[in-house]
RNA sequence: GCACCCAUCGUCUAGCCCGGCCUAGGACACUGCCUUUUCACGGCGGCGACUGGGGUUCGAAUCCCCAUGGGUGUACCA
């Protein structure tokens, strides 16, 4: 039997991380197992689901490299993929229920229920329905429904305990009794959650759910449901739910919780994915920094954590910078120049000088934005403040070296040239060193002093001869 | 309230199923040293945890029970 799994998320507002996570664990498990991995819409809240959600969740996903093999752009053939396209399936579906005594119709009105309900918990019950409807006559219903008595169906939830083996939870017991005769078609025809979820990954052939542990819960009135059916239920892998710090559910108000927003922060997609991979998951091999993407059967069900997560996104930076180390250095360059306003100079520069740019920065950043900011060492004319290098400045040789590499680059400027060669640079530490005898923190520093002003930074034989003449020019005469 | 789930460094986690190899390992963050005559990178260290209490056992982070804490769910939301 072919594993197929799916996500299926609702549309109703852009992809949030936890979604992403889920959706990635069901494509490396359809991956490992070779087996498909569906996209399946939810879109039965009609109040609250909006296409363009489903497009940007559809576009995020396709950012992070999670591509499914079945879906409502893509097809396939246990379509359609998109709930309010399946209702003419959960009505036949609920009608076979009927049929079998499973479930029936319910005329309560929403204001007895409640009274109901009010009632069983002053006088602490469970707050079940009380099963008026339940034996209610074929005739009485069908006048009712001809006389056009609104209607919902309600499932006839059976008096045993539950159980079922879940890949992180174990043996989970859902005791009997936990819930009363709920309803699965809305009185608008529209499919409640539980119900049409059982309908679709019934019929879909899902083999194994692996969602969020927020549903667990759920997992009762779907497993009532299966039986029902007469369908073997699907393997289940709760995953751990991801919390803010305050170790409540993630949610918007833990600040950035949308793929998109990570997308617009410049995240990698592969380093987003590896990070929230970690979050419940470990690596059979304790990596840490790694593509998910090509874990192949290396993901497993058997390594998740029972624990929820504290999204925190400090350890994400550090990833981030990982998989930037990792790029071909003309792939760093393209991304890089993106985040450089366009009047820099950087840009005027040739492609050999840029490639040598990103090579010196390229190990001090975790993000592509940090780069442009190590470029005022090339640039700036700006001088220190700092301690260190005003004690650099007042030493006595320093005017010396000053004076010499003034002459120096004049002879350059003169020549024509727009930048000096590590050659020169050679050559200049060499004299200084030679002919001014000045060595140790003095030449350096010395040097560093005149040279850029600054106390610390880059090793000078890399920066200077990419420092535009000019500049170099600029900052002798301060 | 009721039901279910969970509990190892500040954070992510390994170990737990199949008790001894755990004076509890790794990573992020923080921090010290070394290297680079600076900074960064890197290397080597440091800090830092088995929620508490009972039991079972020669032996418990690992098994059992209770307590505590936290979470999720309890809808004609998903």
């Amino acid at each position: 039997m072919t594993v197929r799994v799916r996500f299926a998320p609702s549309p109703t507002g852009y992809l949030h991380i936890g979604g992403a996570r889920t959706a990635m664990y069901n494509q490396l498990f359809a991956k490992a197992m070779g087996g498909k991995y569906i996209l399946r819409i939810e879109d039965t809240d009609t109040e609250r689901s909006e296409r363009k959600y489903e497009e940007s969740q559809i576009e995020d996903l396709k950012w992070l490299g999670i591509t499914h093999d079945e879906g409502p752009d893509v097809g396939g053939e246990y379509g359609p993929y998109r709930q309010s396209e399946r209702l003419h399936i959960y009505k036949t579906w609920a009608e076979k229920l009927i049929d079998k005594g499973h479930a029936y119709h319910c005329f309560c009105s929403e204001e007895e229920l409640t009274a109901k309900k009010e009632l069983a918990e002053k006088e602490k019950r469970a707050p079940h329905y009380d099963g008026k409807c339940r034996n209610l006559t074929v005739e009485e219903v069908t006048s009712k429904l001809a006389s056009g008595e609104e209607a919902v169906v309600r499932f006839h939830a059976q008096r045993k305990a539950y159980v079922f083996n879940d890949y992180v939870r174990g043996r989970v017991v859902f005791p009997e009794g936990m819930v009363g005769d709920f309803v699965i078609m809305r009185a608008n025809g529209i499919p409640v959650y539980n119900y049409a979820v059982v309908v679709d990954d019934a019929s879909m052939k899902i083999t194994h759910v692996i969602r969020a542990e927020e549903h667990l819960p759920n997992t009762l009135r779907q497993l009532m449901l299966y039986e029902a059916f007469s369908e073997t239920p699907p393997e289940f892998a709760h995953v751990s739910l991801l919390i803010g710090e305050d170790r409540q559910k993630l949610s918007k108000r833990h600040g950035a919780t949308s793929v998109t927003l990570y997308k617009e922060m410049n995240y990698l997609p592969n380093a987003l994915l590896n990070y929230l991979c970690l979050l419940g998951w470990s690596h059979p091999n304790e990596l840490d920094v790694f593509n998910p993407l090509e874990l192949g059967t290396l993901f497993n069900l058997d390594r998740f954590t029972k624990a929820a997560a504290i999204y925190d996104v400090k350890k994400l930076d550090f990833i981030n910078g990982q998989h930037i180390k990792a790029l071909p250095i003309e792939t760093i360059l393209t991304e890089v120049e993106k985040t450089i306003p366009s009047t820099h100079q950087f840009h005027k520069m040739d492609h050999e000088w840029k490639i040598a740019c990103v090579t010196i920065f390229k190990d001090q950043i975790n993000f592509f934005q940090d780069f442009a900011s190590h470029l005022d060492v090339l640039f700036t004319t700006e001088v220190s403040t700092s301690a260190d290098y005003l004690e650099a400045k007042s030493w006595e040789t320093t005017p010396k070296i000053r004076e010499y590499l003034e002459g120096e680059i004049n002879i350059a400027i003169v020549a024509g040239k727009k930048f000096v060669t590590v050659e020169d640079y050679n050559i200049w530490s060499e004299h200084v060193k030679g002919e001014l005898k000045i060595k140790g923190k003095q030449l350096f520093m010395g040097m560093r002093s005149v040279l850029t002003h600054q106390a610390h930074g880059p090793e000078l034989k890399f920066i200077i001869p990419l420092t535009p003449i000019e500049i170099l020019e600029k900052r002798i005469h301060l």
